[in-house]
DNA sequence: GCATATTGACAATGCACATGTCATTATGAC
DNA sequence: GTCATAATGACATGTGCATTGTCAATATGC
């Protein structure tokens, strides 16, 4: 688009955001899960039990929506309310059986159709990409930080 | 995040997009501008006189937000409308002198942002993440049409 | 000339998220 | 223990992006 190779990379953060959500959002179809469901149950399969205050820092959004998200999930019988020791108000949200092998399933299968499409890629470059993508996100952020 | 390079770069098209489009915003402060009408400038920019219709397919939304869009530019004088020999109900909309001026300056300035956020990079690995990503994305629209 | 397609205008709606507020309870300093 | 302060859940409202639907006006292709 510009002759910019940097500049193109940033822009096309959208439409390959977009590509992944779709696919994303398809591949939920037929689990009875939603985007947001999913993103709960995978931060508790990546990180174990959590509270929804600290759900809403690692996703970087408000806890208020993070709250809705999380009782649907309740709702589904996905995650269940753990007492929390070091808060009595605060649960901590844990995986139900159910839950933890719906979200298995459904990351395994994310993760084949990625690495089926990714086939014919340098494993040396994808991991050189996302270095790179990783660092200018870092520098944008703080870029925007530094003078707010 | 998983142990998959390919799976984790495209994961973090969101964080970069979110990324990049706080940096834009926070450079159309002084401008006057919003992103969406910046996104019309620059399809113009980039593509010259078009239609409001093949604004919409270029950016893959619909036409009647495009429509918005567009107005808001005529609005502020930074497009006009321009008889459309091929069609004569759907002008072609043209930037205006201050609208050229103002996208060039707008994407020089992001650019040179850019250009300072990435000075550190190999140009080689960020032309090799511009093809992957763009392989990557294409791939995910096409396995998404597949199968609809 | 007439069926069909385009376009612009406008209204309604959905969705993701932010913001504001409140009551309830924890927590930490004393 | 007491008390000010902070954290949490619940709820209500607002906002921005974008879609969907509809209509009338007009073009276009046959």
């Amino acid at each position: 688009m510009t002759d910019s190779p940097l500049y193109d990379l940033v822009w096309m953060s959208r439409p390959l955001m977009q590509a992944a959500e779709a696919s994303v959002e398809k591949g939920l179809v037929d689990t009875g899960l939603t985007v947001r469901m999913r993103a709960v149950l995978e931060m508790l399969h990546a990180h174990g039990d959590l509270t929804v205050p600290e759900i809403a820092e690692r996703l970087e959004i408000k806890r208020q929506y993070v709250q809705l998200m999380v009782n649907e999930t309740l709702a589904a019988g996905l995650t269940e309310q753990r007492p929390n020791p070091r808060h009595k108000r605060s649960p901590r949200l844990s995986l139900t059986e159910t839950g933890a092998r719906l979200i298995a399933e459904v990351i395994a299968r994310e993760l084949a159709l990625i690495e089926r499409i990714g086939a014919d890629l340098d494993p040396e470059e994808v991991t050189a990409a996302l270095r790179i993508v990783r660092a200018l996100t870092a520098q944008l952020k703080s870029h925007a930080e530094e003078a707010p």
